[in-house]
DNA sequence: GACGTTTTAGACAATGGTGTCTAGTTTGAC
DNA sequence: GTCAAACTAGACACCATTGTCTAAAACGTC
């Protein structure tokens, strides 16, 4: 799986580092290969020397950021505790971590950005990063919740759609910060997941929803 | 408010119609003008005669995109019933009106991505998407929950955050579809309506969350 | 049908980026 | 210190793009 090129030789890191930068904040077309030779303190053909051409050195990085963010990602989800005797807090902490170090952070920001614009130029690179890479998360979580709701702290009946709405809530309240390449502060972080939890508790500790009719609680309450 | 040039001429709108197309396909830096000359069935100088340069083309652009929208958003947002009394129904069919025509048709999926890969560049024209455009629509959401909950058929605290919730769920089963630039079908905004709206009431038609303990519905309903 | 406006096709200079090449310099291993 | 490998600086050909300019053609309005 770690098939990274990195640690050959310092001068791979910097390269490797300066043109994430540069690519993530211009788009491929709007890169040119002097910028991030100078960003990277190295000279032109240096870059040339490891990378054969331009395509090749994004697509070396795209696959370096895969690879960390990869690593990061199954990191941060064995950190939920096998005993959860105070769900929220557990949710909420957990939730924190997720977006500090994988869905915010330098490498997130990239990824996110990366795949909305190149996506469709590179369908090859962005199918293993939505199968193989960080856009399986979805699935990863799923598994988390399966075990939540096997030990009967949740009631869930599809794993992945209520991974997907967890994520989707966590990110509800970052995504206006992120979106201008903001970093949101770790207040922030604490709210938005702080929020997203109790709402994802609220709709599913009830009872699981085949199990009652349709009509949700308000008939039955009022 | 519709400060737009179109109707100007035939031309115009054809110019802008074709630079949308290649902008959101390409990227600023990624997009010649001859492309959308081409696109546009009109002669490189005609684009030159109508906007002095590249640049300005593109605030055209993004100015007529984000009227359209925004036209578009309220026109949507003013038709959900003033009785509701199959809330469900109501809030599902709602909200794939919603995607449908703002969320996931080729104006959101312009400003998405431009917003996203450009953001930075453009603050001006992003601040205006931000607090009069299509990017207000948490907001206007919110007076309907707002309504929604004075009626006592959802109990919310905070209506921005509820109604950033609701989209961030509607979301949530279409971001893989629209990532790639796909576009969803109808069976597929169905589903993903359905699927949000199930979780936004059963998170939201509970006991308020400060007046009740924290363990909702399932308490009240068994 | 005449006239002014708009559009067209193409040539054009200027710019900036890619990728190659060369000659000289640094670096590290032994 | 020697030698090979890696790196640097700069020049270079090549190409695409921007934005201007010109002369001819199409259009529409009276």
């Amino acid at each position: 799986m770690g098939h990274t090129q990195r640690g050959q030789c310092a001068k791979r890191i910097s390269i490797l580092d300066a043109a994430a930068e540069v690519f993530c904040r211009e788009g491929f077309s709007g890169t040119s290969i002097d910028e991030i030779a100078v960003e990277a303190g190295v000279s032109r053909q240096t870059i040339y020397n490891h990378y054969r051409e331009k395509e090749t050195l994004f697509t070396a990085v795209v696959e370096d950021v895969m690879d960390r963010a990869n690593a990061m990602l199954y990191s941060i989800l064995s950190t939920f505790p096998d005993k959860s005797d105070r769900l929220e807090d557990d949710l909420t902490a957990f939730a924190v971590r997720l977006t500090k170090n994988c869905l915010c952070n330098q490498d997130g920001k990239f990824l996110r950005k990366l795949v909305q614009s190149e996506g469709e130029r590179y369908p090859h690179l962005f199918e293993t990063w939505r199968q193989h890479g960080p856009g399986k998360i979805g699935t990863a979580l799923g598994a988390l919740f399966a075990r939540l709701s096997h030990k009967g702290v949740l009631r869930i009946d599809d794993f992945d759609l209520a991974a997907r709405q967890f994520l989707a809530l966590v990110n509800a309240d970052l995504q206006m910060i992120t979106l201008f390449g903001g970093t949101p502060t770790d207040e922030e972080l604490e709210n938005a997941a702080r929020n997203a939890v109790q709402t994802f508790i609220r709709a599913y500790s009830g009872t699981a929803s085949e199990t009652a009719p349709r009509t949700p609680a308000l008939a039955v309450v009022s």
